[in-house]
DNA sequence: TCATGGTGATGCAAAAAATGCATCATCAAT
DNA sequence: ATTGATGATGCATTTTTTGCATCACCATGA
């Protein structure tokens, strides 16, 4: 793709904030990269970067252009996945920026599964927290987005979204597993280990707990489910966690799970989404397409 | 801009149909123009055109390509009018397909209010049929359709749409002139000048035509609204035109009209369009917010 | 059937553009 | 003042693009 070198490089360069830095990661010197900015500057007659002692930065200009760019990028990704398509070759790059919960079970199950019709397509999964997943989609570092009760969804277009309620995670002869559902205030009686606060499941679980006035009070926090789960298994204590973080079948030998009571929290929701107005690849379409089929199959409509 | 030539050229050389063609009207030898379509090819790793003995046509992936490449320089075009908006500057293009009707006053007007404001702002104005209108909003030769009675509404999103009953015209002495509200079968008593089939206003002639087991018989057709109406003030025949293409004040010095009686012919409807889910220019969408705002004053909502 | 006039493709040399090196100017932090 | 980072620039070199001449191909029509 010779005729929109330029592009990618006014993106490495607005990613990276530097044109010496990207120029490294491109793999090529800083003048030629220089060089190519400043002709695009002269075509425009705008500068598109401000210059600053530390490296460059968009300027407001380059904001305006630098979306452009990205969404040119993008969208011939997505031409070429349908000129492939198109010869029958079923080939593309998914990228998916999601919470933590989707990555032990869900993901791997559902990548693999889509690899087996598909071998010729390949995956990049971000993990991202509520506020960066959004960010991925609207500098399409990523193509779709699986988030877990997401702050906005400004340029977010959703495709598919499920109710999640917080489960509580412990080991098996915990007390609290002895009930179906446990109520919020008995949790709270038990030494917790929590995720932290960028995460959806910490942000109801703070909202429940300003609501019912009670104290939360977390003897580990992390910004690791995997830690936080391998530590409750370690230390009899009390996790949390969503259905779709949780293994299918209820491997009882390890950690036990029983849903919060809804009355104490409500259920949070699991939003899957796109960039508003996108056409995706058609790997990227499939895929979204196999996977709002499983969350509905699976926990129905939210 | 330097970074899309090549996009230009693929353009280009879509729409003359052939390689040397092309290259005669971008300035540039046709080698040239050959050798960067076949580098693009060999990036893609598809041939875009066919080679005939007549030229060049788009292959089945070239068409998925265009589609692309024209979305993308007309975006480019967005941006650089927003950023030329940015720095104050109100310049740009604007690109317009409509009907007959809308020439002879209604964007004449608006296009010079317009300009009063904006001077730098440049238009271009395409008379196309209904079926046409779409086709160029489509390949992005105009940003703006507006439509007497499109035939199909697919690619187009429509901004605003507003009712036209038909008119019919002659000169003050005649007959037809002496009620508010004419017949159908008055009119068709009288010698006509009829526009062609491509228009709106012949589609829904016939259609009435049709209904009502009449017969129409044009001494003149012509695909030319200034034609007919030139000779209707010539021959003292019936002519026809909807209240959009009418001057404001009725001149009664030259010619009179009368709407049809809506039982024997409902209204059209006149759409003002843009290309689904495409981002308008900054001054395109100020033009198009003038027009809406305009049509709803005088028409009332469709 | 064989010319004719159009098409796109290609080898080769010339022209143009992009690149890399060395160096400069600037700024922030030490 | 010194240091270490940044982007900009002059100049020689390399790479890419372009244009000319020419080829191969195909439809059309004598």
């Amino acid at each position: 793709m010779r005729h929109q070198l330029t592009l990618r490089y006014i993106d490495a360069v607005a990613r990276a904030g530097s044109i010496r830095k990207a120029a490294e990661t491109l793999a090529i010197t800083s003048t030629a990269l220089n060089r190519r900015i400043l002709a695009l500057e002269e075509d425009l007659g705008v500068p598109i970067f401000e210059r600053l002692a530390s490296g460059v930065r968009l300027s407001s200009a380059g904001e305006l252009l630098i979306q452009h760019v990205r969404n040119q990028l993008a969208d011939m990704e997505r031409v070429k996945s349908q000129i492939a398509d198109l010869r029958g070759e079923r080939r593309g790059r998914v990228s998916i920026a999601c919470s933590q919960a989707l990555m032990p079970f869900f993901l791997p199950e559902q990548i693999s599964h889509y690899r087996k019709a598909h071998p010729a397509v390949t995956f990049n999964v971000l993990r991202r927290d509520r506020t960066a997943a959004e960010q991925a989609i609207v500098d399409m570092s990523a193509d779709l987005a699986l988030v877990f009760e997401p702050e906005r969804l400004m340029d977010l277009q959703v495709l598919h979204q499920v109710r999640q309620p917080v489960h509580v995670l412990m080991r098996p002869g915990h007390p609290l597993a002895a009930q179906p559902v446990v109520r919020l205030r008995e949790c709270l009686r038990y030494p917790l280990a929590l995720p932290n606060e960028r995460t959806g499941i910490r942000h109801l679980l703070d909202m429940a707990v300003k609501r019912s006035s009670l104290g939360l009070n977390p003897v580990i926090e992390s910004d690791s489910f995997e830690f936080l789960r391998c530590h409750a298994l370690e230390e009899n204590i009390v996790a949390f966690q969503i259905p779709i973080g949780l293994p299918v079948e209820t491997d009882t030998s390890t950690l036990v799970s029983r849903p919060i009571d809804t009355r104490d929290m409500p259920a949070g929701t699991l939003y899957m989404g796109q960039l508003r107005g996108r056409t995706l690849p058609v790997a990227v379409a499939r895929f979204a397409h196999q996977l709002m089929d499983t969350l509905h199959r699976r926990y129905g409509d939210g």
